[in-house]
DNA sequence: AGTGCTGCTTTGATTTTCCTAGCAAGTATG
DNA sequence: CATACTTGCTAGGAAAATCAAAGCAGCACT
C-alpha cells in the first residue's frame, strides 16, 4: 500500500497532549510522591522531609513551589507568633487522587520491590 | 525527651512505598508519555520518535531500554530481511493504560496548555 | 548559653536529559 | 556503482536537574 503519496497527514496521533502536559508536572522526580503525601492533609515543609525518604530539601523546595505555581497545592502561612508553613491539595490536585491510587495499586500489583 | 508522653510515633505513614517505586519509572521524563504513544498498537523505533514530539532519539532510546528491562513494554526483531524492530505494551504495560487515561482526563480539565 | 525545632537557601558534585551528529544496513532509483 | 532516503540505533558534549551537606534566622525549652 502507501505507493500513493508518501508524506500523508494521517499521523494517527500516538501523541496525547493532554498526557504530555500533565508529564511535565509529574514526569518530575518527586512530584508525584509529594502529591500523594498531602493526600491525607495539610503538611509543613519538614514533615514533609522527614516523610519522604530520599528527596534532599532543596529539591523538595523546589517541587512545592512548582506545584504552587501550577495550583495542585496551596501554601498557607500561619503568622503564629510561632510562624508555620502548611501545604495542602487544592481542588485540582485532591482530582489527581483517584489516578495517583490507581497508579500505587498497579505498583503493588505488577512492579517488583526489590531493584538495584 | 517527652519520657513516656510524647505520641512518637505520629508519623501516620505520608510516604507511599508503591508510589514511590511506581514514580521511579514514570518519574522520569516521557515514560509515561511513551507508554502512552504505545496503547494504540505496536510502533518501531522511528515511529514513535516522529509520534512524540520534542523527545531525542538518545532518550527515546533510554526510556525503551528502561521499559523493557521493567517489564512494561517487549521489543520484538522481525528478521525480515529488513529487519523490523516493534515495541509493545506487556500485560503490565496495558494495566496502566486506565490510570494513565485518567491523568489525561485530568489534565484537560485542570490544567492549562499555555505554559512558558 | 546550649540544644533542638521550624522553613527554607546556598554551595558544589554528580547524574540525567538534551541536541547534533553519525553509523550500519536495506530499499529505490538510475 | 552512486545517490538518496529509509530504519534502528549509538556517541560526544553541553545544559539542566538532582543530590548531600551545610548554613541561616526565628522561636522554644532548660
Amino acid at each position: 500500500m502507501g505507493t500513493a503519496s508518501t508524506h500523508d497527514t494521517h499521523a494517527c496521533v500516538r501523541s496525547d497532549a493532554a498526557l504530555t502536559r500533565a508529564f511535565t508536572i509529574l514526569g518530575k522526580r518527586w512530584s508525584a510522591v509529594v502529591l500523594g503525601s498531602l493526600r491525607s492533609g495539610p503538611a509543613g515543609f519538614r514533615e514533609l522531609s522527614r516523610a519522604i525518604d530520599g528527596l534532599s530539601d532543596s529539591v523538595l523546595s523546589d517541587r512545592l513551589s512548582e506545584l504552587t505555581k501550577e495550583g495542585l497545592i496551596a501554601r498557607t502561612v500561619d503568622a503564629g507568633p510561632p510562624v508555620s508553613v502548611s501545604y495542602e491539595l487544592t481542588e485540582c490536585g485532591k482530582a489527581l487522587m483517584p489516578a495517583l491510587h490507581q497508579i500505587s495499586e498497579w505498583a503493588e500489583k505488577h512492579l517488583s520491590f526489590e531493584e538495584g
